[in-house]
DNA sequence: ATGGTCGACTCTCGA
C-alpha cells in the first residue's frame, strides 16, 4: 500500500456502476461524482470507443479517466480523483476471444482495483452462456495469475450473478435463469472463492437490495423486481476494513433511469 | 413467453 493511501485520515471511498452508456448517463455520474467525491468510481456498458469517451467533463469535475471500450455494447472505465495506472485490459491469458472491453486492471496508488462486466449468457442452452461459465474460470485464473489474495486488492462491476437466493426476487421462479441457475452461482463463487470477499454481504448479511430492474419487466421497479448484480469484493486484509457498503438509488430516481444502479464502500486504510 | 423496454446503430443486436 502507498504512502498516500496508508496514511490517509479519510476513508477510501470507492463506487460502481453499470451506466447503459456513459454518453447517456453523463449527467447522473457528474451529478453523483461531485456530491459524493468517491476516490474510484468504476464505469460499465459505457457503450463508447475510447476516441469518444466523454474525458473531459469528468477531468473538469477532478477526475483522472481511464477507458477500455468498443463502439455500441461493452465497455468499461474508471474515474479516479488520483493518477491512474493501467495494468491491463483483457485477460490476455492466450485464449480467443479477449475482450479488452470487459476488465479493465489498474493501480491507484499501488492499490490493484479490477473492474469488469461479465457476460449475461443470453439463454441456458446458449454457447453465450457457455462462454459466461469459462469467463469465470478465466477470471479466476487471471487473479491467480497477477495478484496476491494476502494483499490489498479491490474487484467491483456487473458481475451478472445473483450470488444467493437473497439477491433475486422470486428465486424459485429462476432456477433456470442465465444470473442465478445453480451453475453459474457455482462458478462465481469458485472464483471469488480465490480470496475476494463480498463487502456489501459482509456489512448487510441479511439485507435484500437490488441493484438491478429489468426495463422489460413491467412495474419492475414499482414491485421492487430485481437483482442484485453489481458488486464490490476485497481481498480479505481490506475486507476487514470495510467500515460502510450501500447501494445509492439516486440513478433510478434521475430522469432517463439507468436499468442498474450505484453500489459504493468506504474503506479505512 | 427472450415477451416487455432501452440504447446504439443499422434497418438489428445486446441486455
Amino acid at each position: 500500500m502507498g504512502d498516500r493511501l496508508a496514511h490517509r485520515s479519510q476513508p477510501f471511498k470507492l463506487a460502481t456502476f453499470n451506466v447503459n452508456s456513459v454518453r447517456k448517463r453523463l449527467p447522473h455520474v457528474l451529478t453523483w461524482v461531485k456530491q459524493h467525491r468517491p476516490d474510484v468510481l468504476c464505469l460499465q456498458e459505457t457503450k463508447v470507443e475510447d476516441h469518444a469517451f466523454p474525458t473531459q467533463p469528468l477531468m473538469a469535475a477532478g477526475y483522472h479517466v481511464v477507458m477500455s471500450g468498443t463502439k455500441g455494447y461493452n465497455g468499461v472505465a474508471v474515474l479516479g480523483r488520483h493518477p491512474i495506472t493501467v495494468v491491463r485490459t483483457g485477460f490476455e491469458d492466450g485464449e480467443d476471444p479477449d475482450e479488452p472491453s470487459r476488465l479493465i486492471h489498474v493501480l491507484i496508488d499501488d492499490l490493484p482495483v479490477i473492474n469488469v462486466y461479465a457476460p449475461q449468457g443470453f439463454s441456458i442452452d446458449s454457447p453465450k452462456y457457455a462462454y459466461k461459465l469459462h469467463w469465470f474460470r478465466r477470471l479466476r485464473r487471471y487473479f491467480a495469475r497477477h495478484l496476491s489474495a494476502d494483499q490489498p486488492a479491490l474487484l467491483c462491476g456487473d458481475l451478472n450473478v445473483a450470488p444467493a437466493p437473497i439477491d433475486v426476487h422470486h428465486p424459485e421462479r429462476h432456477l433456470k435463469h442465465v444470473c442465478f441457475h445453480e451453475e453459474v452461482r457455482q462458478a462465481y463463487h469458485t472464483t471469488m472463492a480465490w480470496g475476494f470477499v463480498d463487502v456489501y454481504r459482509l456489512q448487510h448479511p441479511r439485507r435484500q437490495q437490488f441493484t438491478f430492474w429489468d426495463y422489460r419487466q413491467p412495474y419492475a421497479v414499482q414491485a421492487n423486481r430485481g437483482w442484485r448484480f453489481d458488486h464490490i469484493l476485497a481481498t480479505p486484509s481490506l475486507a476487514n476494513r470495510c467500515r460502510r457498503a450501500e447501494v445509492d438509488l439516486e440513478p433510478r430516481l434521475a430522469p432517463s433511469p439507468s436499468d442498474h444502479t450505484i453500489v459504493w464502500a468506504e474503506f479505512h486504510l
